[in-house]
DNA sequence: GCTAGATAGTAGGGTGTCCAACTATCTGAC
DNA sequence: GTCAGATAGTTGGACACCCTACTATCTAGC
């Protein structure tokens, strides 16, 4: 919800807009919920511009990119599919369509699991490794310890989603 | 990046795990921006999985949702193409896209501009604003008004995000 | 042992977002 | 007045995500 009332040339906050349209209907119980979910919906939407800008080049995209650190994250850089789903959180089909892409580009290989003929492991590569790290570097610098989150705020927000996300029974 | 380390059986943060790893590996300035994104990236997706299960019944996703809401608040009922995406910040395709499937369900209308032949007008219909009534009603029900986010922090959180925002350049 | 139910992964379909390119139209500078 | 540049909207393509359905395989209960 990002309304703006035409009423001024002023440059106003569409999101403070839209709750003070929502406490005029009569739903001041639920404007500050509804301001809530969207300042979340506008907050990703900005930071995954910022994310994918700098990977961009990299030739990888941020969900692309989550699989290539999981791997690298882990002890023999080789994961199930099943549990690179669990992890990041992503329904399976989309860790299909991530690896498909990665071995595609030759950064992951596909390889079968020695006891489970079900499961399939996901073991990264030289290069996957390599366009991790140099990714993870500019991302480090030109996003994640970029000032547009203050330092001081961006602890609470982390925070404040923690706490959402626990009580959504994330963990 | 929401990585856990298998050590343990215990239910884990997955984005503290990444932000603790991200320390380790020697990111220690970036770990707080990194779990900030991601936490951001993770919110996104619950707070959407939410809004959509109330939305789906009535047939509408949370994009068309917000257009109606939209012309629903405005003077006339009806907004240029342009305007709306301006408003809810999203990119012209996108209008294009959600007004087509509002079009085709018989929820909104277009309209030639009476001035501008270039324009484009979108018109709410009756049945559209029926819609969006119910579906707010719900919504403020069932979603915004609901405790996921304890009443205290998701104004903490509104502010954040608002900053944030303010950052980006936003408003 | 054998079968019912759970689990792993994939294919197909639907939706949203963005970008690049293209048409039509308007606007302002000369 | 004309024409270059800006603006409105659409089309086509790339990606991400989810859901449903389906196959293959494992597991547990009888």
């Amino acid at each position: 919800m990002t309304f703006v009332s035409t009423n001024s040339g002023l440059p106003l906050d569409p999101i403070a807009e839209a709750r003070r349209l929502w406490a005029e209907h009569g739903w001041a119980h639920a404007a500050d919920g509804m301001a809530a979910v969207t300042s979340l919906m506008r907050a990703h939407q900005i930071a995954l511009a910022r994310v994918e800008a700098v990977l961009k080049p990299h030739g990888v995209t941020f969900a692309r990119y989550e699989v290539l650190m999981l791997l690298h994250f882990s002890r023999k850089a080789s994961l199930p599919m099943a549990l690179i789903g669990e992890r990041l959180q992503v329904h399976p089909t989309s860790v299909t369509n991530a690896v498909d892409r990665l071995e595609a580009a030759g950064l992951v290989r596909r390889t079968p699991h020695p006891a489970d003929r079900r499961s399939t492991i996901v073991e990264l590569l030289d290069a996957g490794r390599e366009l991790a790290e140099a990714a993870t570097a500019e991302l480090n610098a030109e996003v994640f310890a970029a000032p547009w989150l203050s330092p001081a705020t961006d602890g609470s927000l982390i925070e404040v989603i923690t706490e959402l996300r626990r009580n959504a029974g994330d963990f």
